[in-house]
DNA sequence: TATTGTTATACTCTATAACTATA
DNA sequence: TATAGTTATAGAGTATAACAATA
């Protein structure tokens, strides 16, 4: 019928699912959350993105994002500011101590990277990181068809 | 510092996150939630499971798998019974409605999977598949030593 | 008119703990 | 005492839609 040992989106969810509750329980010891720190390694990744760009960077809703963007702010990690093109659009800046704590989580979540890539060979863990970028490339592509039939 | 397009538990939760929203849009249709999917996919792979299986199977917690066995039951897709040997456990049962309703969200579960999959050969994707168990295994034992810790 | 982001609402999920029944 | 499951509660997240400001 349906092998769930081997349906992929099972897998995915198991495995992802996993790794992001322990990594969730530890974040807690910086007094932030999860999607906190997803939205702190987005913008450390890049900073100044709009709501729309971190949104799909973090896969969190706009309007739960733009919730925890408040939250940041009171907390003082993240700085909103109105973009210089659009006057509609939003840029998420870190401030001095939103870098600051970024720079203290991240050995801690590459700590993690490794225990999950246990046993793994660099090529075999990388062969893994480009193949989980496929992925979400055809599952885009997706996205994209289907906004054309809701279109219609 | 970090780079996030390399980084493992980004990769990963991008991938799960998107193709669990397309396919939690997807199941709407047939009157359930992407929950309730994983649920009827655990009993499908084996039935009578007991609450604490279908925990770890599903990455559902367990007070909110209760009540997501109560909505299924209201649903008339599951059935609870007491298990034989130990009077404490309860396991759950597709009715012969679940089952059905099962076979028919199956085919497309395949389809989702196979979009995810576009582009990927067969070795590939079991290639894929390998990997994210592994992964699973490593992440299992971290939560078996941190337990191990806790106790201390 | 369409888009960007914010806010409101109802609902769902999580985390924690209290509780019942059984071991 | 410990374990399996249920229920209660508060805090977050999701989905949807209404809204303001701008394009």
């Amino acid at each position: 019928m349906l092998d769930l040992s081997r349906y992929l989106p099972y897998l995915l969810n198991r495995a992802g699912a996993h790794i992001a509750s322990a990594f969730n329980r530890r974040v807690r010891e910086y007094g932030i959350t999860l999607p906190i720190w997803r939205v702190l390694a987005a913008l450390n990744h890049r900073d100044g993105q709009r709501i729309s760009q971190l949104a799909e960077m973090t896969a969190i809703e706009v309007s739960t994002l733009s919730r925890v963007i408040n939250l940041m702010v009171r907390k003082r990690l993240t700085g909103r500011r109105r973009s210089g093109g659009d006057a509609r659009a939003v840029t998420v800046h870190l401030t001095a101590a939103g870098r600051m704590l970024t720079r203290r989580i991240i050995p801690v979540a590459r700590e993690y990277e490794a225990v999950a890539l246990a046993g793994f060979s660099k090529a075999e863990a990388d062969m893994l990181r480009a193949m989980l970028v496929r992925l979400y490339g055809n599952m885009q592509r997706l996205d994209a068809a289907l906004e054309i039939v809701a279109a219609e």
